[in-house]
RNA sequence: CGCGGGGUGGAGCAGUGGUAGCUCGUCGGGCUCAUAACCCGAAGGUCGGCGGUUCGAAUCCGUCCCCCGCAACCA
């Protein structure tokens, strides 16, 4: 009976075009979903867009649109984006989809049935130029900055409140017994912080609009749009309409989310699931954002990079890979695109995809692709060989349990250094040229495995170029595009689990060396 | 104000009491199977400032400076 694992991104809010640091969550949830498809986990990974925002009434109506008109292109745009960035959802969630508008309302429903909902006073600036409220640092000089002309009205509205404060105690308690809750441990400092502050009851409707789920009881009110997103998570499991499946799904492995909104998922969240009787998930992670000399990507900053030029130009592996690798998955990092070139040049094309090439080369050259079976009888360097790529693997697994993505991929290329290393000191063209083709296979066999081996660590992150590798090998991997169907890593990366003998295919550079002048 | 994170060779990071390490970049050498790649070696840091504890501190304590983030658009 396989584990069971399902894990989410937070959902991501609409525009024309993703930039690449908006889908850097995604890519790097799609790496821990292949991961766990790779481990022979029934894995189940839910991505999508949060699209009741404000934002998108106020830009319709301004442009004369349905909020539909306007979005979904955007949203189609988003999808297809997925799509070539080789994110493997189950399922593209719309908050839009009327079956989340089910879940969103049952949710409400539950917390009034606890008796968590009251009707209160939300008050606070609102700009009539935005029509919507803005917080005290959003304003400048007491200014709405888009609209400077025009006095910020102090509002009043009536609307319903979620008792967060009643989950106090309840929530220290989570973090008492179970901090793990909420990753990693910087990150949990501070909901820790905000929890000594105490918790205040947050809004959970907005009167007027049209934009939005009706709120149950009071349809003059629509739901708010954290409350109605948060819930997402659900609906993904398919409640409440289809209790098997939420039995199969809920609750949640991992939320995977950035590291501005941990104190929706780790506070408002549980409190929510708490007050409708549902389990909580077991972990929010948070992740930390690529920064550009220090300061957050952002389309008013002009710093963002396109996610489909920069496919372009490297490839979506090349991609893939190198925010991967150059980001710590659980803080902030500074990034440029000289880096991403230089990690992709040294690590892919170098080190790791040069010494596929280089043994398969030789492994045609001079055993015309026929590679003997893997032997425990070789020399002492064949067994350092064999021991350095398992103690990758169990770093590279260490890693993956926490998520640090980038020390995983760091471990994998342990592999690939040892691999060139063992080929330096084992020096198969010499010993070809002195004629002892005995020797000559067994050093191509233990590097070839060391391939097949990396092939598969490096298979959630860069799928394609994975592929090729095995293919080149003429070892295909027995788990389909989505990483999911093997046999588990286990027996994936145990040396020696290849085939008795194998052929290699024909060597071709399987990450080109990217020969670009720095485009900033 | 407060809370959280951070300030280590050119760049990015590791290192919570005992001669300061890693990756990239740079320089020199080697090899020639390979994607001008791979392997080896070298240079380069008074670990943000000041004060203290200690036989000994990047590492503990105090204080100061600087950077980033912090609830109703924004990974």
């Amino acid at each position: 009976m396989p584990d069971r694992f399902y894990l989410t991104t937070a959902i991501f809010y609409p525009s024309p075009r993703p930039a690449l640091h908006s889908i850097f969550e995604a890519i790097g949830a799609d790496m821990i979903a292949r991961y766990h498809r790779l481990l022979g986990d029934d894995t189940r990974f839910l991505t999508g867009l949060d699209e009741h925002s404000a934002n998108v009434e106020r830009d319709a109506r301004e442009q004369g649109v349905d909020p539909h008109t306007l979005i979904d292109p955007w949203a189609e745009t988003w999808e297809r984006t997925f799509e070539r960035y080789l994110i493997s959802a189950d399922r593209f969630i719309r908050t839009t989809d009327p079956d989340h508008a089910d879940a969103a309302a049952e949710m409400v429903r539950r917390a009034q049935a606890n008796g968590d909902v009251y009707q209160g006073v939300y008050s606070g600036w609102f700009c009539t130029g935005c029509n919507e409220f803005k917080t005290e640092q959003q304003l400048v000089d007491g200014r709405c900055p888009e609209h400077p002309t025009l006095d910020p009205q102090w509002l009043e509205e009536s609307n319903y409140f979620f008792r967060l404060s009643a989950y106090q105690e309840r929530l220290e308690r989570l973090y008492a017994e179970n901090p793990a809750f909420c990753e990693p441990e910087h990150f949990r400092n501070e909901v820790l912080g905000w929890l000594r502050e105490g918790l205040r009851d947050f809004s959970i409707s907005r009167a007027g609009g049209t934009w939005g789920i009706p709120f149950p009881g009071d349809p003059s009110h629509r739901i708010y749009v954290w409350f109605d997103a948060l819930v997402n998570y659900l609906t993904g499991a398919g409640f409440p309409n289809h209790p098997d499946e939420v039995e199969r799904w809920w609750p949640a492995d991992l939320h995977v989310i950035g590291k501005n909104i941990t104190r929706f998922h780790c506070l408002y969240w549980p409190a929510m699931l708490m007050s409708a009787g549902l389990p909580l998930p077991k972990q929010v992670f948070a992740h930390g954002f690529m920064l550009e000399r220090g300061e957050k990507m952002s389309k008013t900053r002009g710093n963002v990079r396109d996610a489909w030029e920069t496919a372009d130009t490297m490839g979506v592996d090349g991609v893939r890979y190198a925010v991967l690798r150059e980001v710590p998955f659980d803080r902030d990092a500074d990034v440029t695109w000289d880096g991403f070139v230089r990690r992709y040049n040294a690590d892919l094309a170098n080190d790791l995809g040069n010494l596929v090439n280089r043994t398969i080369s030789m492994a045609t050259r001079y055993l015309g692709g026929e590679l003997p079976p893997v032997t425990d009888a070789g020399a002492a360097a064949d067994l350092e060989l064999r021991a350095a790529a398992e103690r990758s693997v169990a770093a590279y697994r260490a890693a993956m349990g926490r998520h640090h993505l980038d020390e995983a991929l760091a471990a994998m290329m342990e592999v690939a250094g040892a691999a060139n290393g063992y080929a330096e000191s084992q020096a198969p063209w010499a010993l070809n040229k002195a004629g002892e083709r005995e020797r000559v296979g067994q050093v191509l066999a233990c590097m070839a495995e060391a391939c097949r081996i990396v092939g598969h660590l490096l298979a959630p992150v860069a799928p394609v170029g994975a592929r090729h590798i095995h293919e080149q090998l003429g070892v295909p991997a027995p788990y389909d595009e989505r990483g999911a169907g093997g046999p588990g890593l286990e027996a994936l990366v145990r040396w020696g689990a290849g085939p008795s003998s194998w052929r290699t295919g024909s060597a071709s550079p399987i990450f080109p060396r990217l020969e670009l002048e720095a485009t900033a």
